[in-house]
DNA sequence: GATCTAGACGTTTTT
DNA sequence: CGTCTAGATC
């Protein structure tokens, strides 16, 4: 059965599919149905024959992933499951693993969280006898991170010297030394962070050829979606694995690029063409999922930025209802009007809670919100935060299942020698550190002949526990990962503590112990899985992000609350955008540049262009921050909006909430057009404080208020071809006819 | 070596 | 406001 992608896709999107051969470049706007291109030119290469296993296709997220995989089994069925698709750092972890011997990891090379990261280089920092105030692990893990990014090895970096004056001018010359330092330790450990994953992916394709041909003849055809937020590293690993049959495929938008604080670059599409001379492009532009308003707001705001590739997104949809403003006097506030609009809204048109989502610029955000819709017992789901991985019980677990995998992972050994309590305090531990420094041994070779090193007094429980986590990787090699964890949580004394420990938090952390038990149960269960090892498992676990897991745990309909970030390629019939202040979003620290602020307004049109229908901002005029109350001014952003396709709704401030006179606010001069000269004479004066309302519920017999024309009745309503006009008999001017979605009108009654 | 408490510090965003 | 760390005390 071949599939006629003439009927199913429109003119530029056929277009895409059919060229599989080549590089090829979709410029796809918001909503334009880049997914549906993907998917279909899978589809399409598959059943031209081409073998699944020759197909890599790279996502941002596992999410992405997951839904792309499970949208082609529809289309070719079963085959589907066979095409290479994931993140690039999941993709390329399990390619590092088959290779790792190549340079010189372990093939069970454990994967740093940034939270392992951050512990390593304070933990060298100190070592180094430096000022931690000086070098905050954020900042410095910062600068290693880009370095990575950009390919910059320690070598590099030592002897670069602008990097050397720039960290100089930074009074941080010592960057260069810890990176050194932090690499180093890794590499011992056996461990290997985020950015190494792509790091040591280019190493290998540079110093064994052969491994690099090897791949480049698997993946005969590359796809890379949201290619606008590829950083130099990946960049340069697509690059060499399209190098043989040039077959590739890059979708992006570079309206949506929002990843530059992590090192991608806009300049990769640039390069781009300048690699594939031959590339043909296809531009996507016309927006399936928005409403007109919708689409010309989001179109109005990205106009602001300078730097951008000539795109026109056009929508065919209904014009749709204006974008509502709701300005609140505190966050709680904001929370409460939130709250009822979406309680109103699934009443009125009888919507399910599915269809809602509160975006937000930070996850401290998402307090208030959740507390206002708890009390009006809506139900919500968080996405993001504080991932159920990142629970420090969890993380215990974790790290002696690491441990028992790979017995050099530093981080998950010091995270354990002493939990639970067994008399291996800190002091020892720094005796040991700087015994493995000494005798250039790893931290758990010296672990392991503690005998050898130290007094025999501490050195029995070190035996012990070097015996302890021998015995767990017998069972582990013996049994699958569930048994292995259920014995190790047992056998380690973890079950006993948390267990013994009555306080509704000990009850909470026993209950999380089991969970993730049986998570492990549920992955060794799988019937499509065939490595059920606790090494798999880890790998697994490494490069999962809670926005993948709380998908899959769909208990009943709710409200979706997230950051922006994570709502990328999402989509909802109603929307929330909460925060629109000043220093909060734009974000405090992106307004010093231009290039920031530019990131920062593509970030407000990713979460503009996530609404179908009916697209809700709000504003707070003060907000608690760190325990205080801040006043708060609303966002520029909101003034960028072209006023045509806005509604201004104000709560009643700082009061209880129905005082008549809350609407007397300022007035937003340059949102209202002035009226036009040329018009009847009539000695009605507008009111300083009016503000026109949504008359989208307009009834006749209502009394309204117009600028122009003064006080009227409406008389009739027409609605014809989706516009509706209402007929109005003025005091002064009688009878006018006027359209509603462009009139401003008060409505009085 | 273990436990408690005061104080510092932090909020961008994520694989 | 909440979390994490350092230092004091037992």
């Amino acid at each position: 059965m071949a599939l006629d992608y003439h009927s199913l896709l429109n003119p530029s999107q056929a277009a895409a599919v059919l060229q599989t051969e080549g590089p090829c470049m979709i410029i796809a706007g918001a909503g334009s149905g880049k997914t549906r291109v993907l998917t279909y030119r899978i589809a399409h290469l598959l059943e031209k024959g081409v073998d699944p296993f020759n197909i890599l296709a790279l996502t941002f997220t596992n999410k992405a992933a997951k839904e792309m995989r499970a949208r082609i089994e529809k289309v070719v069925g079963p085959e589907a499951k066979n095409v290479w698709m994931g993140t690039f750092h999941s993709i390329f972890a399990r390619i590092l693993r088959s290779e790792a011997e190549k340079i010189g990891f372990p093939r069970h090379f454990t994967i740093y969280d940034t939270q392992d990261s951050k512990t390593l280089v304070s933990q060298i920092v100190k070592e180094l006898d430096l000022d931690d105030k000086l070098y905050k692990p954020s900042m410095v893990l910062g600068r290693i991170s880009s370095a990575k990014n950009k390919l910059i090895s320690v070598q590099q970096y030592l002897s670069d010297p602008v990097i050397k004056q720039d960290d100089e001018a930074a009074l941080r010359p010592k960057i260069g030394v810890i990176y050194q330092q932090y690499q180093s330790r890794c590499f011992k450990a056996g461990a290997m962070d985020f950015d190494d994953l792509l790091f040591n992916t280019n190493v290998l394709f540079k110093d064994h050829p052969e491994a690099l041909n090897k791949y480049q003849h698997i993946f005969k055809y590359v796809m890379v979606d949201e290619y606008q937020d590829t950083n130099y590293s990946q960049y340069l690993i697509t690059r060499k694995l399209a190098a043989k049959d040039r077959n590739i495929c890059v979708v992006g938008d570079d309206a949506q690029s929002i990843y530059a604080f992590r090192g991608a670059d806009i300049t990769n599409i640039l390069n781009f063409e300048k690699d594939y001379p031959e590339l043909e492009v296809f531009k996507l532009e016309q927006n399936y999922r928005s409403t007109k308003n919708i689409v010309k707001a989001a179109n109005s705001v990205i106009k602001n930025n300078k730097a951008q590739l000539r795109k026109d997104v056009f929508s065919e949809n209904e014009e749709g209802t204006l974008i509502e403003v709701l300005k609140a006097s505190s966050d709680n506030e904001e929370g409460k009007l939130i709250a009822n609009s979406i309680f109103e809204d699934k009443m009125n048109l009888h919507l399910s809670y599915d269809h809602f989502a509160i975006l937000y610029r930070t996850n401290a955000q998402s307090r208030a919100m959740e507390e206002a819709l708890r009390k009006l017992n809506i139900k919500y789901k968080i996405v993001g935060g504080l991932s159920f991985y990142q629970r420090k019980e969890i993380k215990d677990l974790v790290a002696y299942l690491r441990l028992t995998v790979n017995p050099n992972d530093e981080q998950a050994l010091r995270r354990v020698i002493n939990y639970p309590k067994r008399g291996i305090g800190d002091t020892t531990v720094s005796k040991l550190i700087t015994t493995a420094e000494e005798t250039n041994h790893t931290l758990w070779e010296v672990v392991a002949n503690a005998a050898s090193f130290l007094g025999a007094r501490v050195s029995g429980a070190i035996t012990q526990f070097a015996e302890q986590i021998k015995s767990y990787a017998v069972v582990a090699g013996k049994e699958d990962a569930f048994e292995a964890a259920k014995f190790i949580a047992k056998n380690s004394g973890m079950i006993e503590e948390l267990y013994a420990d009555k306080s509704i938090e000990g009850l909470s952390r026993y209950e999380n112990i089991q969970e993730l038990l049986n998570g492990i149960k549920a992955y060794t269960e799988d019937p499509e899985r065939d490595d059920k090892s606790l090494a798999s498992f880890l790998q697994d676990i490494a490069l999962v992000t809670d926005a993948d897991t709380k998908d899959a745990q769909q208990d009943g309909e709710a409200v979706t609350l997230m950051t922006i970030h994570s709502a990328k390629g999402l989509e909802f019939r109603n929307v929330y955008i909460v925060g629109m202040e000043e220093n909060l979003f734009p974000s405090q620290m992106m307004i010093t540049s231009r290039a920031d602020l530019e990131e920062e307004r593509r970030l407000f049109y990713v979460a503009i262009t996530r609404a179908e229908k009916k697209l809700t901002l709000s504003y707070a005029t003060s907000r608690y921050q760190w325990g205080n109350l801040r006043s708060c001014e609303k966002s520029r952003f909101l003034d960028e909006i072209d006023p045509q396709f806005v509604d201004f709704k104000f709560s009643a401030g700082p009061g209880s909430g129905e005082s008549p006179f809350g609407h007397v606010l300022e007035r937003r001069s340059n949102l209202i057009p002035p009226a036009p000269r040329k018009t009847v004479a009539t000695s009605y004066k507008p009111s300083a404080d009016f503000q026109p309302s949504d008359t989208s519920n307009l009834a006749t017999g209502q009394r309204v208020e117009h600028p122009k024309f003064g006080f009227g009745t409406v008389s009739k309503l027409e609605t014809q071809a989706g516009s509706t006009k209402a007929i109005i008999q003025f005091e002064e001017v009688g009878e006018k006819t006027l359209l509603l979605s462009f009139a401003k009108l008060r409505v009085l009654s």
